[in-house]
DNA sequence: CGGCTTGTTGCACTCGCTTGCAAAAATGGG
DNA sequence: CCCATTTTTGCAAGCGAGTGCAACAAGCCG
C-alpha cells in the first residue's frame, strides 16, 4: 500500500525531456513557453495524470485561491440556498470554497477564523456569527480579505453586505395598512442580531409615523418551532393582531401553521402574514407567504467581485434592496 | 499596501531564540522539546500571531487535511443537513471541508475530482452524480480515499454508505396495509437513481409478495414541484389510490399540498403518505409526515471514522437501517 | 559575416515547513 | 567524578512549485 504516488511536475518533465522549470511554465498562464515544448509537456502531463499542486503553487504564490466560508446551522432554507450560490460563483471565478461550521461554540467563529489563516485563505466570507476584533485585524493584517453579509457592525477594510432591513420593514407595513389591517404586530427571534433588529425598528418606525401601536414579541431563535410559540403568545392576547410580519420565513411558517391548526384562523382573511427571506418553502402552497426575497445571486455576486478586485478599494459597503414577493398571504396585492 | 505579511516560523524561532525546528516541533504534537523552549515558543508564537501555515505542512507531509465534499443542490433540505453534519465531524476529527458545487454540468463531478487532485485532499465525499471509473482510478492512484454516499455502484476501493432502501419501502408497504389502504401507487421522480430505485423495486415486490397491484407514477426531478404533478397524475385516475409512497419527503410534501388544496382530500382518512429522508419540514404541523430518517449522523460518522483509519480496510461498505418514524399522515400508527 | 533584437530554456534560489541525523546537554548510576 | 543513557537541539536536506537571471538559439538587417 504504497502512499503518496502522486506525480510530480519533475516526473512530467523527465518524461518529456525537457527541465522542470518548463512544465511549470506551461501550466502558468502568460509565461514564455515554445509551441513545441507546450505540446509535448502537455502530452506528458496528460499520460501520466499530473496536477499542478496548489499547495505548493499557493506555497509560492502565497495565495491559495480559497476561501473560507463561515456559517453556523449551515441547514437552514436560507443559509444553503446562499452557501449554493457563493460556491457556484467562487467556482466560476476560479477560486473554491472552505466549508467551516460553526456550530459547535461562540468562539468557534474565532477558531474558524484561524483556520482560514492557516490555510492561508485569500478571504473568508462570513454568514453567521461575529468574530472578535482582534481577530479581524489579525485576518486583515495577514492579508486576507473578510466579507460580512448580513452582520452591519462595522469593521473597515471588510466589505459588508447587508439589506435595506428598515425599508422593507416600512413597506410590508404598509403592504398590510393597505390591505386593511389595524393591529400590527412584529414576532421576532432573541436573537438580536443587527439585521433582525433593523427589521423590527423598520416596522415599529412605520407603526409611529401612521399613529398606530405596534405589538414586538420576542422569543428563542428564528425557528419554526420559535413561530408557533410567537403565535400562541400574539394570538391570544385581548386584542388579537390581523397583521404579523415575521422576521424571517421559517419563523413565518411556524406561526402560520400555528395560527391555522390551533387557533383556527383564516389566512389572509383573519390574519395577515409577511415573511422575510423568500424562502423555498415560502412559494409551498401551504403556506403561499408574501415576503421579502433576499437577493442571494446579488450577494453572492458582489462578494465574489469585491474578492476579485486587486486593491480592495473604499467603498467596502452595499446594502441591497429586497423585493417583495406577493403572494396570498396577505390581503389584496 | 504590502501584501505577504504572514508570520513565519522563522520569526518565531528569533523571537524565542531558538532554531526554526524547535518551533515546529512544538506545532507538531508527539515531537521532543522541553518545557522550557515549549513555552518560549508558544509565547512568541502568541505575540506575534503565529499560526502554523497548513499548505506548506502539508506539502511536506503529503496530507493536507482537506477533505472534498461534491455536491449538486446543496440547498436541498436533505443534502444540507448531510453537509453540516459532515464538516462538523470533519473538524472534530480536524480535518476540514472543502465544498465544490457541480450543479452546472454532467461532466463536473470529474472536474471537482480533479480539484480535489489539485488540492491534495486527503478525501472526497461524493454525495451527488456518479464520476467516471477512470477518474475514480486517478484518485485512488494518487492515494485519495473515496466515499460514496447513496451512490451504491459499485467501485472497489472506495467506501459506500448506502440505506436499506429496499427494506424500508418494504416496511412502508406493510404499515399502509395494516392502516388499511388497499390502492398502492408509488411517487418516484425520473432520476432513476440506484437509491431511489431500490425504494420502487422494494415497493413493488411488497405489492407483489401481497397479491396486490401498485401503481407507479415518474415525473421530472425529486422536487416539491414534482410532487404536485405526480398527485395530478395519480388522483385523476379511474381506481383513486389511498396510499402513496413518495420517493422523498420534498415530493411528498408537493404531493400532499396539492392532494389537499387541488383534490380537497382530508388525510389520512382519504389518503394515506408515507415519504423518506424525515427532512425538517416533514416535522412541520402542515406536513406531520410520516417517513423514514436517514441517520445523516450515523452516515458522517462511518465517513469520518472510515477515513481516520490507518488502512483502508476491507470492509468498504456500509448498510445502515432507516428508520421508520411515525407521524400523522397514516392512519393508526 | 557581425551585431542586434526577440524568444526559449535551464540553473538555482525561494516559499514555509518537517524530519533524519548527529552533536550537545541533561540525567542517573556506580 | 566519570561514563552510559536519555532528551533536547540545530543543521541541512528535502517537499513541489514559481521566477529572475543569464545563456543560448534563431531571426533580421545592414
Amino acid at each position: 500500500m504504497s502512499r503518496k504516488i502522486f506525480v510530480s511536475a519533475k516526473d512530467v518533465a523527465d518524461r518529456a525531456g525537457v527541465s522542470r522549470s518548463a512544465v511549470s511554465r506551461t501550466f502558468t498562464p502568460g509565461a514564455s513557453v515554445s509551441e513545441e515544448t507546450r505540446r509535448r509537456v502537455t502530452e506528458a502531463a496528460e499520460a501520466l495524470g499530473y496536477h499542478v499542486n496548489h499547495l505548493a503553487r499557493g506555497l509560492m504564490r502565497n495565495e491559495s485561491g480559497i476561501v473560507c466560508l463561515i456559517v453556523s446551522e449551515l441547514d437552514t432554507p436560507y443559509r444553503a440556498s446562499l452557501i449554493r450560490a457563493l460556491t457556484g460563483q467562487l467556482q466560476s471565478a476560479s477560486k473554491i470554497a472552505m466549508l467551516i461550521n460553526t456550530d459547535r461554540s461562540d468562539d468557534s467563529v474565532d477558531q474558524a477564523l484561524r483556520q482560514a489563516i492557516s490555510y492561508r485563505a485569500d478571504a473568508s466570507i462570513i454568514l453567521s456569527g461575529m468574530p472578535d476584533r482582534s481577530i479581524t485585524d489579525l485576518c486583515l493584517k495577514s492579508g486576507q480579505r473578510l466579507v460580512l453579509i448580513n452582520r452591519d457592525e462595522d469593521r473597515d477594510g471588510a466589505l459588508m453586505i447587508n439589506l435595506n432591513d428598515r425599508d422593507a420593514a416600512r413597506r410590508s407595513f404598509i403592504a398590510l395598512l393597505r390591505a386593511g389591517c389595524r393591529n400590527f404586530a412584529f414576532a421576532n427571534s432573541e436573537a438580536m442580531t443587527p439585521s433582525l433588529m433593523a427589521r423590527e425598528e423598520g416596522f415599529r418606525a412605520a407603526g409611529r409615523e401612521h399613529g398606530l401601536e405596534v405589538t414586538v414579541e420576542r422569543f428563542g431563535s428564528t425557528t419554526y418551532q420559535s413561530g408557533a410559540v410567537l403565535a400562541q403568545r400574539l394570538l391570544t392576547r385581548e386584542k388579537r393582531p390581523d397583521a404579523i410580519f415575521c422576521v424571517n420565513d421559517l419563523l413565518a411558517c411556524g406561526l402560520m401553521d400555528a395560527a391555522r391548526h390551533q387557533f383556527n384562523l383564516a389566512i389572509p382573511s383573519e390574519l395577515c402574514v409577511v415573511g422575510f427571506d423568500d424562502i423555498e418553502q415560502a412559494s409551498w402552497s401551504s403556506y403561499n407567504l408574501t415576503t421579502f426575497a433576499q437577493p442571494v445571486d446579488r450577494i453572492a455576486a458582489e462578494a465574489v467581485a469585491w474578492l476579485d478586485q486587486v486593491t480592495p478599494g473604499e467603498a467596502n459597503s452595499r446594502r441591497l434592496e429586497a423585493e417583495l414577493v406577493w403572494r396570498g398571504s396577505v390581503r389584496g396585492g
